[in-house]
DNA sequence: ACTTTTTCTTACCCGCGGGTAACATATCGG
DNA sequence: CCGATATGTTACCCGCGGGTAAGAAAAAGT
């Protein structure tokens, strides 16, 4: 995008809009460092614990020096809320753009929004309070967070309709899938036990199939598989074989 | 004076210290009415938010005579929190009291915490932070949860063992579980869409059974449902319907 | 009645932390 | 080298709200 003009004859450096721009760059890099300082203390201590003093001193600046990029303490807050809802949104488009069953796309979501909910700014979407926002900035969340839950239920609604999906309510059912995905944002340490990865891939077949053995696979005795060592650790690791091949 | 019949939001159950009767009521249902205004403003504002004077007008009393009853803001959340704690263990020693498989006991445990999202008390355990409490109480606290969580692991895996739950890791289908239900602490609203019957009702079938029709080999008892057309999921056409393109 | 104890009020303290003003310094265009 | 513009610092303000001190006002005991 920062085609050089053509560069003048003489000895000087080209053009004089390249400052412009890495200048501008610089700036939008150090706005972006703050963000990622104060979304990692926030999540960590709490939005309220945690003090524009803090957030300075870790970046080796002073407070005043934020005002410079935002107009205070609450806009850093939906900043970082943003920059987690446009990841979500850029999965969705991805997509929605392309094909599949409604089954086959709402698996797509669920695997990359469990990975997305591991991610620092991911998290931020579902552990901040909107209510410390602004009403204006409360607003814009509030329209994204619908538009999100909107494609949960858009994709099980299709499911429903093209018969990849059971019956059922496809409001209730976002609900349910939305929030045991929301939930990993609370759970999920990164030096915990499980990989991202690993919660994706477990959670895309637990949340599409289900638990019951009734009415599946089990047609064959009941031979207790695993008589002492159920969860053998990583037990799960391995290529996930949804039951009797998905899609 | 003027006439006080302090007709505060109405709604309320009355406080105990309306003007100038029943002031001799119990003092631990005293600390209870405190502890119901309290979770009520909490959950509806956010716990940095209230200010222990709101609490105490809206009981019609003072700040100060708060400290009769707590030592401080913290015990009022703590103790507020406890009470959904003790809901929930209520709950368990009572299933656990039964018998059923491993299956059957995880599906009462689903119905029945899932109502209990729909209280404010049963909110409060998923949607106070913790970080807020003392060290010691905090310890309390997430040893609570730990147990609570433990007994989402031990039905699933006694019913993998027992044959009703098909085999998968224990610990991540908690968590998915216990996700799902948490949730609804996040977005259960008394005048909502949904009963907290029809949700425990849903969520029950919904968390245990899954959502993909898995055409393929099904042939025990209770036909599936979705009479539809049985879609092999490939996509063999570019664009599923995918709704009626909005919502 | 009288003390004693519990409950509640008025009046205050004070630390924390978001936000601002005024000033210093670096950067850049010319 | 010189203004203009970003960028950052030091020093301060001040409102909010948790917590407390001291004492009034009921309740309860005797």
């Amino acid at each position: 995008m920062d085609s050089a003009p053509p560069a003048p004859p003489s000895s000087l450096p080209p053009s004089p809009w390249l400052p412009f721009e890495s200048r501008r760059r610089a700036r939008d890099e150090k706005r972006e460092a703050v963000l990622r300082a104060a979304v990692q203390l926030f999540l960590e201590q709490g939005y309220h614990r945690v003090t524009l003093n803090e957030v300075a001193e870790r970046l080796n600046i002073t407070k005043p020096a934020l005002y410079n990029y935002f107009r205070g303490k609450d806009e850093i807050l939906f900043e970082c809320w943003s920059m987690g809802a446009e990841l979500v949104d850029s999965v969705i488009t991805e997509i929605n753009a392309g094909g599949g069953s409604g089954l086959a796309k709402l698996r797509k979501l669920v695997h990359a929004y469990a990975a997305l909910m591991a991610t620092d700014f991911g998290a931020s979407l579902v552990r901040f309070d909107l209510r410390d926002l602004t009403e204006r900035n409360a607003g814009v969340a509030r329209a994204a967070k619908k538009r999100i839950d909107a494609t949960f239920r858009k994709y099980i609604a299709g499911g429903i309709d093209d018969g990849s999906i059971r019956s059922c309510d496809p409001k209730l059912a976002a609900f349910a899938i939305a929030g045991a995905l929301n939930w990993i944002g609370h759970w999920y340490q990164r030096d915990g036990e499980f990989s991202p990865t690993e919660i994706a891939d477990e959670f895309t077949v637990r949340l599409t199939e289900g638990l019951a053995t009734e009415g599946r696979q089990q047609m064959t005795k009941k031979t207790p598989r695993a008589p002492q060592r159920r969860n053998s650790g990583r037990a799960t690791t391995g290529k996930k074989r949804t039951g009797g091949g998905t899609r």
